[in-house]
DNA sequence: GAGTTTGAAACT
DNA sequence: CAGTTTCAAACTC
């Protein structure tokens, strides 16, 4: 009773698929661990579709004011929104709470989850559920309708009965065609899967896609914007268990929650649910959440759960905690307005997305360090790349990116991890914004001095100083980076603040209307510790990409003015600047027009040029690998100066040949929960780039796709580390599309950079604001 | 800290 | 799309 049927899953004949594997291969003894602290960092990098720039940006909460940050929040709870259908409900027990997700659910989808806390280990354990109140928690996308017909249904009561029978289940509208997919014994297990394998009662409820959970203090938190609302609620859901519904589908589709046919739930809430971490909150940030989802995490790492954060009896089967673990992550997607994008998009994709940051474990160093865990300020795609760039390996983890990529970056996520208490802390003071940009320097510095990346996390805030934009602008670094201005800001007027979110989303929405790339990270820098870019070392951040391409004209790209100089990574070929002499690099019609030039710029740096000159020669050995390039070509050619930071970052044991190509062979699906965590994190959009970039714009995308494991491991970085594309002109290339079309295809939740990637994929119809 | 320079963002 | 204006950061003093 206890156990789940796992063979069941092997019966499906999917014993081959990595995730069955996965999943036997989980020992029943409650793995958590803190490591995820060290995984806290979740790439939200959804980037995607619809918006790419929501990929990339990503509402950061800033550390130190969580708790404004909160108590803001607080007023963006609407209670009375309770009928608006873009909030999110969350039902503890007879108590309703609204939080309005402007956004972050499309008002087509809806998605409800039902938790009930009980005894985790079986549905059959009647005793320990009957202490326990049923949780439910509904997400209506746009439908508040949804809800009201659950109840109508009586589900609600189903699910507190079962809760009653201690069991707790995620009931989630996610009626995608995914779903009914694996909702056949046989079919794939999902990450979402394993609920129902554990609870054969799932199949029992009207075929809804439930996901019970079992743990008895689950914290579920809403992303970002709800945030604040999260602690409200304080409910105790398990955030994490929330699934996606992607393979949720039980045999019986009937089930009257699956009111989303079509839609993902992914896509509407990949964020992991989680309940106030003491530590931080993250914040979702309009546009911040931008899908990130890491199917992986929920497979691989979500295992790792704090003990606290999941309070486990002994009795619960291992497999209960997995599904804990795993549902997680199941939260939405940020960005419900991309959601509805991407769901058209990608009804495909259902990999659950969702990363559950697990950002302070009890055992971990959490509390220590409440904001700064960058694991959990990754929370949405929004991560900024040069957050992710910036977060350390360790930190990361991995995620799938998701289909959800077309999910936009508009809404605001709300990651949050934290750690979950048995008791709902919501509210703990401790809980901080996590920020998804990388960019914040943990500490304060002067102001003016301030490193914009300086905190590995970019969970803090950028300190701006905007009098005139109320920080509702690009001009302001905080509403770029998506993060919601805090006490270091000095500035003026400022609306970028969780009290104003629906300004904030909407002013988001329209700028990334105008450039879907406008909150993208300018420069992508390494996500290696030792490379931090924080003080613009010499060092060229291996990974270092532009987003553009500066336009520099009288600083010869060698002050911060210069987007690329300040990020690190020399020019490229994207650039537009004029006598340029970048450090880190010049860029490539530079290069070519005046190699003396060159020379000169390396000589100014000599140390730099010493350690560019390592750098070329492991970019020479990573470009031979994939093509045949002469070395010299290499160092002056802005290619090389994309593909250099890969191979400096690179460490010589990373430097192996990555197992991207998995991921690429892989279904969506398989890709989307699966295995390949690492994979998970250090594939990006970038990653495709530099795909392109070996294989050139002209590669077939067949040739592409059609890559073995290996090959595309030699054509994605080693370590996966981001490969800034050449970016030609300030059009995507050919290339980017050609990336696309393999992160669409292998890495469905990355959203490539280009813009074009969502349109191009002819599931994708989500047409871009 | 005030003023200038700079280049991106926003606007037309 | 190009040119201009606005803006805030970077820089200088």
């Amino acid at each position: 009773m206890d156990t789940p049927d796992r063979p069941r899953a092997a019966a499906a004949g999917f014993e081959d698929s990595p995730v069955f594997n996965f999943i036997n291969n989980l020992s029943p003894i409650p793995i958590h661990k803190p490591q995820d602290s060290s995984h806290n960092v979740q790439l939200f990098k959804s980037l995607d579709l619809a918006p790419v720039s929501s990929i990339f940006a990503s509402p950061h909460v800033n550390p130190p004011k969580e708790h404004k940050l909160l108590t803001r929040d607080d007023s963006v709870q609407p209670s009375q929104d309770s009928s608006s259908p873009n909030s999110v409900r969350t039902r503890l027990g007879s108590t309703i709470r609204m939080i309005k997700c402007k956004n972050i659910v499309p008002e087509s989808c809806s998605f409800t989850c039902h938790l009930n806390e009980g005894s985790i280990g079986s549905s059959a354990d009647t005793s320990n559920s009957t202490s326990k109140l049923p949780q439910t928690i509904q997400f209506v996308g746009g439908h508040a309708e949804c809800d009201k017909n659950q109840n109508a249904d009586g589900n609600e009561d189903l699910a507190r009965d079962q809760g009653c029978t201690g069991l707790e289940d995620v009931l989630l509208d996610h009626t995608g065609p995914d779903q009914m997919d694996s909702s056949q014994p046989g079919g794939i297990v999902h990450e979402n899967q394993l609920p129902e394998q554990h609870h054969d009662g799932f199949a029992a409820y009207d075929g809804d896609y439930l996901i019970t959970h079992e743990s008895t203090s689950h914290m579920l938190r809403l992303a970002p914007p709800f945030a604040s609302e999260t602690q409200l609620v304080n409910e105790t859901l398990n955030a994490d268990n929330a699934f996606s519904g992607n393979s949720m589908s039980t045999d019986e589709p009937s089930g009257t929650y699956m009111n989303n046919a079509g839609h993902d739930p992914h896509l509407y809430w990949d964020g992991p649910v989680e309940g106030s971490a003491p530590d931080y909150t993250p914040q979702l940030l309009p546009g911040a959440c931008q899908s990130q989802l890491a199917p992986n995490d929920q497979m691989c790492n979500a295992v790792e759960e704090p003990s606290e954060y999941l309070p486990m009896d002994q009795d619960q089967s291992a497999l209960s905690q997995h599904m804990r673990v795993m549902s997680r992550r199941c939260l939405f997607n940020e960005k419900a307005g991309v959601v509805n994008k991407a769901a058209k998009k990608t009804s495909g994709h259902h990999s659950a997305n969702t990363t559950t940051p697990r950002c302070k474990t009890s055992s971990g160093d959490n509390n220590s360090k409440p904001m700064r865990t960058p694991p959990c300020a990754l929370p949405g795609i929004g991560l900024h790349l040069n957050t992710l760039a910036t977060i350390p390996k360790d930190k990361i983890v991995p995620h799938v990116a998701q289909p959800s990529i077309n999910q936009a970056s508009n809404f605001p996520c709300a990651v949050s991890s934290s750690p979950p208490t048995s008791e709902p802390n919501t509210e703990d003071s401790s809980q901080a914004v996590v920020v998804a940009n990388a960019d914040e320097p943990s500490q304060a510095g002067p102001k003016k001095k301030r490193h914009k990346f300086d905190d590995g996390d970019g969970t803090a805030c950028k300190r701006c100083s905007c009098k005139k934009s109320k920080c509702l602008k690009l001009y302001c670094e905080c509403f770029h980076a998506g993060v919601f201005c805090s006490e270091p800001c000095s500035c003026q007027g400022c609306l970028n603040k969780p009290g104003n979110m629906e300004i904030v989303l909407s002013t988001r929405e329209q700028i990334e209307s105008r450039n879907p790339l406008a909150f993208a990270p300018k420069v992508i820098r390494t996500s290696e510790p030792g490379q931090e870019l924080g003080e613009y070392t010499n060092k060229t951040p291996a990974s270092a990409r532009h987003k553009r391409g500066c336009n520099c004209k009288k600083s010869s790209c060698l002050k911060k003015y210069c987007e690329c100089y300040q990020g690190g990574v020399g020019c490229s070929i994207s650039c537009r600047c004029e006598g340029c002499k970048n450090a880190f690099g010049k860029r490539e019609g530079v290069a070519l027009l005046s190699v003396d030039e060159v020379k000169l710029g390396y000589e100014e740096n000599s140390a730099l040029v010493k350690e560019e000159k390592n750098e070329n020669d492991n970019q020479l050995v990573i470009s031979q690998a994939a093509n045949p390039a002469p070395a010299e070509n290499v160092l002056t050619t802005p290619s090389v100066m994309n593909i250099r930071p890969l191979a400096s970052i690179l460490p010589p044991s990373s430097k192996r040949p990555r197992s991207s190509t998995k991921l690429l062979g892989q279904s969506p699906r398989l890709c989307n929960s699966q295995a390949h965590p690492k994979a998970d994190i250090l594939l990006s959009p970038f990653e495709n780039y530099s795909a392109e970039m070996v294989w050139g714009p002209g590669t077939s995308d067949s040739l592409k796709g059609g890559l073995s494991p290996q090959t595309s491991v030699k054509v994605v970085s080693p370590n996966k580390k981001r490969v800034s594309p050449p970016r030609i002109g300030t059009g995507l290339s050919p290339i980017c599309k050609s990336g696309r079309k393999l992160i669409l295809k292998s890495i469905p939740s990355f959203p490539s950079l280009c813009g074009d990637v969502n349109n191009a994929d002819p599931k994708t119809t989500s047409p871009a604001p």
